[in-house]
RNA sequence: GGGGUCGUAGUUCAGCCCGGUUAGAACGCCGGCCUGUCACGUCGGAAGUCGUGGGUUCAAAUCCCAUCGGCCCCGCCA
């Protein structure tokens, strides 16, 4: 309530310090402060209003005797009102010293007090304490950001773009906006579009990444360029997956993959250092593709623990276990994962892990816990002396060890027995440790073979360079060309990644004929990117990162809702504004739409 | 598109399996008392469309069906 009704939008003094910003130094100080009411403590006599800022909380002392007029205001705030107090910083007495805050070794004798603004009870607590119904969060999100972890997060979301910003400014990298309204481009990523008024029947796409206009930057002459670009994908949320989100965009002209690797890596040592602190170790390891999939069975390992895969081909060569030998027969393989002892495996895991292995992927799991006295399991009876003698040689076997073997084609296997070692992970909370394991994944394949369209499709985008030394696979085996692509994992997580970009015309129309696109549909689609090339085209590469992504590895989240300010739910709605809505029928004649239902 | 899970005061939850008084607790809220608290204490009070709709039953928060929404996952995400 505030004095007069005539409220006053101004300030009636301007803040001297934070709230969480004093210390006992300050001690003496007469101090102007704006701040929540977080929690207030009326003793009749006595009364303590713990005031709050983005710095933290301080206490306020409101005696009566010493001043009536503020002991008064006092009484009638509430929570969450919005205060400017005026007082002076006093020391406490050792008795009533708080450990538990960082201001807790001094108060704030109140002189003056004024509500700038009152507030209706808060519909949760302001505060990290029991976690509370995220749909609630994000209808109040204006409440949840004055949360101190939402404040933490996005605050280091915040340093970890300026120290970007900072990195890539000293290494003359020039920051460029490109347009969001921009062409559809159908393959990919389902487009967000923009009907345009002017041009009746047309509609703009919101981008899903700058890639074609960065690479039109480097042969328009700006050599090196970077942007914090917003990218929208109109996708099926995830945990880590929203509509829109930010990119950390880099392009530039004449790298060397090694070149994009170590500026990167420069980037993740100035972001750790600045935002946490946190000295990272260069330079990071390195994994063909190829290694990956073979020791981790999957493009972005987490390698902060160990369970790799073994190729068990070999030892069970003849084996009269028929599972095995039929598969070996039809060129299939087998691969194993040794758990050792300390992880201990009851019948029931091994169930469910082998219920989800056939559920996801059809395929089968075998395992054997290996004792003193030789292998015991199901499938125990069925394998022989000499096999049990190899598989223990290749993947070093001792009692107490537990064996977990699929069979089936190597494609499907490798990837199989990876989701069963990120399973086993996480139930032995090998995943936890708080070590920095970074990893590039280099010479990724140039194309998969997609089986429902029945053609190549391109396993990082179409304008990726193939590595040199395979351009004369391209026409007799496509599959076994490599690219000149890296990605960047951390942890398990993929961070970003990139590629040395085609950057002659025919060569790009090979590629993309090579995809399937007629000539004529790659002129339309992708024409101006074929005539930039043609006009002295650089050579140029370049990598991007998810912001977010970043952001929850600094934060330590698993949610990316929790380190961007207002992100949609599952269903791609805003539960605040409760965007999308419907529109004006006005509004859709002008831009030539019906909505048919 | 599919699978799982949750939905009960403002909030966090219990009750649901095994149907049966007036649906409970804590925090918060409102009022009284209280001069060193800091999640203040203390006394009292208000507060519920048990997500929604239908069904079974003498009787439904509880059982069944449908539907909506949150979250996690698969598909999808060049």
């Amino acid at each position: 309530m505030p004095k007069s009704e005539l409220y006053s939008p101004l300030p009636p003094w301007q803040r001297s310090d934070y709230c969480g910003a004093l210390r006992a130094g300050d001690a003496g100080r007469a101090v102007a402060l704006w701040g929540w009411v977080a929690a207030r403590r009326d003793h009749g006599g006595l009364l303590f209003v713990d005031l709050r800022d983005r710095e933290g909380i301080v206490q306020l002392l409101f005696n009566p005797e010493k001043n009536a007029a503020a002991h008064e205001i006092a009484r009638a705030v509430r929570a969450e009102f919005y205060l400017a107090v005026k007082g002076t910083v006093v020391k406490r007495s050792a008795a009533t010293l708080n450990a538990q805050l960082p201001t807790g070794e001094i108060e704030i004798v109140a002189s003056e007090v004024e509500i700038l603004n009152v507030s209706l009870p808060p519909p949760f607590p302001i505060d990290d304490g029991e976690a509370i119904a995220e749909e609630v969060r994000l209808k109040y999100r204006y409440l949840d950001l004055r949360r101190p972890a939402m404040q933490r997060n996005l605050r280091r979301r915040h340093l970890a773009l300026r120290a970007v910003r900072d990195y890539l400014d000293a290494h003359d990298f020039v920051e460029i906006e490109t347009p969001i309204l921009f062409k559809a481009t159908p393959e990919g990523a389902r487009d967000y579009l923009v009907p345009s008024r002017v041009n009746p029947g047309k509609f703009y796409a919101l981008p899903q990444s700058p890639q074609l206009l960065k690479q039109t930057l480097m042969v328009g002459g700006f050599d090196r360029y970077y942007q914090i670009a917003r990218c929208f994908r109109d996708e099926d949320l995830r945990a880590n997956r929203q509509p829109e989100f930010s990119q950390i965009d880099i392009e530039m002209t004449c790298p060397r993959p090694e070149d994009i690797m170590t500026l990167v890596e420069g980037m993740f040592v100035t972001v750790y250092d600045r935002v946490l602190n946190v000295k990272v170790t260069l330079p990071f390891a390195r994994l063909t593709y190829e290694e990956a999939m073979e020791r981790f069975g999957i493009d972005k390992p987490d390698m902060r623990f160990g369970l790799e895969l073994r190729d068990l081909s070999a030892a069970f060569t003849g084996t009269a276990f028929k599972v095995f030998a039929d598969a070996l027969a039809r060129g299939d393989v087998i691969y194993g994962i040794r758990v050792p002892p300390e992880m201990q495996l009851a019948r029931r895991d091994l169930d469910t892990m082998a219920e989800l292995l056939k559920s996801r992927q059809g395929l089968g799991l075998a395992w054997a816990k290996i004792a003193a006295d030789g292998w015991q399991g199901p499938i125990a009876k069925h394998v022989g002396d000499g096999e049990r003698r190899l598989a223990a040689e290749a993947v070093g076997l001792a009692p107490g060890h537990t064996l977990l073997m699929v069979a089936g084609p190597r494609g499907k296997v490798r990837p199989a027995l990876g989701e069963l070692r990120l399973q086993l992970g996480t139930k032995f909370n090998l995943r936890t440790s708080d070590e920095l394991r970074f990893v590039w994944i280099v010479e990724f394949p140039l194309f998969e073979y997609d089986e429902a369209a029945k053609r190549l499709s391109p396993v990082n985008h179409p304008f990726t360079a193939p590595m040199p030394a395979d351009l004369l696979r391209l026409d007799k085996e496509p599959l076994g060309a490599r690219a000149l692509a890296y990605d960047l994992v951390l942890n398990g997580e993929e961070l970003g990644g990139g590629s040395i970009r085609i950057h002659n015309r025919e060569l790009q129309l090979k590629i993309l004929e090579m995809l399937g696109y007629s000539r004529e549909e790659a002129i339309e689609r992708f024409g101006f990117l074929l005539d930039a090339l043609s006009y002295g085209a650089p050579p140029h590469g370049g990598i991007a990162f998810g912001v977010d992504r970043i952001a929850m590895m600094l934060c330590g989240t698993d949610s990316l809702r929790d380190v961007m300010a207002f992100p949609k739910t599952q269903k791609a709605i805003d539960p605040m504004s409760g965007a999308p809505s419907e529109v004006d029928p006005r509004q859709l004649k002008e831009l030539w739409i019906k909505v048919v239902s």
